[in-house]
DNA sequence: CGGATTTGACCAGCGC
DNA sequence: GCGCTGGTCAAATCCG
């Protein structure tokens, strides 16, 4: 049985083994098969997992890099809310101070400090530039620096986006132009393209003989002998920046702080021009053209020639106003950006503004010599954003003779972050601003490729064909070319109906401010809700009435030739009135469609 | 040859 | 008063 079940059981086995298992020959085949197929299933699953791994990863960077973001936004709003209890808190002494000391006198240590003023438009998007960025080492940042100067004010918008802020105070090192000594500074030294064209300025040696005769004139008994400028950054190739007029070089020299030489132009459009500006490259950035314009035009002007004699007539008209005197000071600042002070082949633009698309940035600076309004078109795409400096020194003679509180140098600063953004590469919203490092200025991969390749050539002897290639890439890409350059300052400045507004406002606010701290403390918050002109904008709620004020004369005079005087005392109600004056250099507006003349710029 | 550019000199303002 | 710096002039030079 043993044998038979052992016989059956081996047959049996053996029968199953036929039946139920295959042959060894398929066995290897099934084997290779189940190995094939388990090879390609790990390797599918290792890819998987590889795959999976890697997006783990980059989730994880990601997380990471949001954390970074959201600290970052976090610690910029916190500053900026302690920036503004400061402020308020300064605001309060200065009034406070201001009651006590009837006189006026500079009660402070430190005149400078409660003289700055920063007005933020909500985001400030500016520019970058290595100039300013020394600045901001100097004052690490503009929060420290309105920390430390106690007499920061800073008229941001109270609901300014977050992220704005952010970028603001960290990536913009260009807020640091309100710092009153850098401003200053800055504007005489390294700023060499300041452009006041607007304002009828005489060549140095006519201004030097006429101080006694027409300067005196607007200045007043002021012994005011600084002369307004404008000043354009912005990225250019060429030699000298396109702005539509025909220069004359009559002399070079090497300033000091700049190794680049500033190069000295008169206008040669029309015999006996004044107008007259410096070119100078940034002494960090040589892809940046500084230009700073001098002297207002006497003969007609290419519709691009007459963007930017506009753009410097404001900024003329403001700081002469305000040099001359403090009641011609705001409606020079509405003026001056719907006309230009030169003759004008149209006369009825009721459209022009100051236009600072999204990420436009302004700001006021006080400069020891010259009043200087600074239009910053250094950003990424110059045409994304722009900002404008505009300081005197003058306001401060002609403020504190008036008992203002505020003197010498004065600083103002705004930034304007509209919905404006037609001018962009297409994108407008705001980057990480951990991103690429200056993410701020990344507005989009032109804007940051841009961005991204100035920084990454020195000041050294790079050509400047390849300092340049981002900018043409941009340019490529819908942003204004560098040789557009012209076009997109005009559009700029006449595009934004709000920053017009919002300029006019912040001067408003910030004469008004002045003269506030004469009456009381009430007179002086009320100022304090001028300041926050970022509302202007039309971000926020109703303007100041000195805004509106201010405002008002704007529309006026942008709709008819009525003087600004007119449209502040019918809008005015708070002691603007006093502002009734017509700005010098402004003539009729005129838009920038104005009709062309022929540019004979290089 | 005429106009534009270069460049050294001169002048004035400002700070020390 | 002196030196530094910015700004301008004007002769020399360059270029079309």
């Amino acid at each position: 049985m043993i044998k038979g079940e052992k016989r059956l059981g081996s047959h049996e086995e053996q029968f199953k083994n036929e039946a139920c298992s295959p042959s060894p020959r398929e066995i290897s085949q099934m084997d290779e098969a189940s190995k094939q197929i388990s090879k390609s299933l790990k390797d599918h699953n290792k890819v998987e997992e590889d795959k999976l791994a890697s997006t783990k990863a980059e989730m994880g960077e990601v997380r990471e890099e949001n954390k970074r973001l959201k600290t970052m936004l976090s610690r910029i709003a916190e500053d900026y809310r302690s920036l503004q209890l400061h402020f308020n808190g300064i605001l309060q002494q200065g009034q406070t101070k201001k009651l006590a000391d009837p006189s006026g006198a500079m009660p402070t240590d430190h005149p400078e400090e409660s003289e700055f003023i920063s007005l933020s438009l909500g985001t400030s998007t500016s520019i970058g530039n290595k100039e300013e960025k020394s600045r901001v080492g100097e004052c690490k940042g503009r929060e420290d620096l309105m920390n430390i100067k106690g007499g920061g004010l800073s008229l941001g918008l109270s609901d300014c986006k977050v992220g704005a802020t952010n970028s603001n105070a960290k990536i913009q090192p260009d807020v640091l132009t309100l710092s009153p000594e850098g401003s200053s500074e800055d504007a005489n030294k390294e700023d060499a393209m300041e452009t006041t064209t607007d304002q009828q300025w005489p060549p140095s040696k006519t201004l030097k003989n006429l101080k006694s005769t027409e300067v005196e004139d607007d200045i007043g008994p002021l012994p005011q002998t600084k002369k307004a400028r404008v000043s354009v950054r912005a990225r250019c190739d060429a030699p000298t920046m396109n702005d539509g007029c025909q220069w004359r070089k009559y002399g070079q020299k090497i300033a000091k702080g700049n190794p680049c030489p500033r190069a000295y132009y008169r206008c040669t459009v029309a015999a006996g021009c004044p107008v007259r500006k410096q070119v100078q490259r940034c002494a960090d950035d040589m892809s940046i053209l500084i230009t700073t314009y001098e002297g207002t035009h006497n003969h007609h002007l290419s519709a691009s020639a007459a963007a930017m004699a506009s753009t410097t007539s404001a900024a003329a008209s403001m700081l002469t106003s305000g040099s001359s005197t403090s009641l011609r000071f705001p409606a020079a600042a509405g003026l001056s950006f719907g006309s230009g002070g030169f003759p004008s082949s149209s006369t009825h633009d009721a459209s022009r503004h100051f236009f600072l698309p999204t990420g436009g940035a302004a700001s006021i600076t006080s400069t020891p010599s010259y009043p200087t309004i600074t239009l910053d078109l250094t950003s990424p795409a110059a045409t994304s954003q722009a900002a404008f400096s505009l300081g005197s020194s003058r306001f401060s003679s002609t403020f504190g003779g008036q008992g203002a509180r505020y003197h010498p140098p004065t600083s103002f600063s705004f930034s304007n972050s509209g919905p404006m953004s037609a001018l962009s590469s297409g994108s407008s919203t705001w980057p990480p601003p951990a991103a690429g490092g200056a993410g701020y200025l990344s507005y989009g991969s032109p804007a940051a490729s841009l961005f991204n390749g100035r920084h990454h050539h020195g000041a050294g002897d790079v050509p400047a064909a390849v300092l340049y290639q981002p900018q043409r890439a941009s340019s490529a890409s819908g942003s204004a070319p560098a040789g557009a350059l012209t076009d997109t300052i005009a559009k700029v400045i006449t595009s934004d109906p709000g920053f017009q507004t919002a300029l006019a406002a912040a001067i408003t606010s910030y004469v008004g401010t002045q003269q506030g701290g004469n009456k009381s403390s009430a007179a002086g918050e009320e100022q304090l809700q001028g300041l926050k002109w970022g509302q202007h904008l039309g971000l926020g709620p109703s303007p100041s009435s000195a805004g509106a004020a201010c405002s008002s004369a704007l529309l006026a005079r942008s709709s008819s030739t009525t003087t600004t005087a007119d449209a502040v005392a019918q809008a005015g109600s708070n002691g603007q009135r006093s502002f009734l004056q017509t700005s010098l250099g402004l003539s009729g507006s005129h838009s920038a469609s104005a009709s062309p003349v022929e540019n004979r710029e290089h």
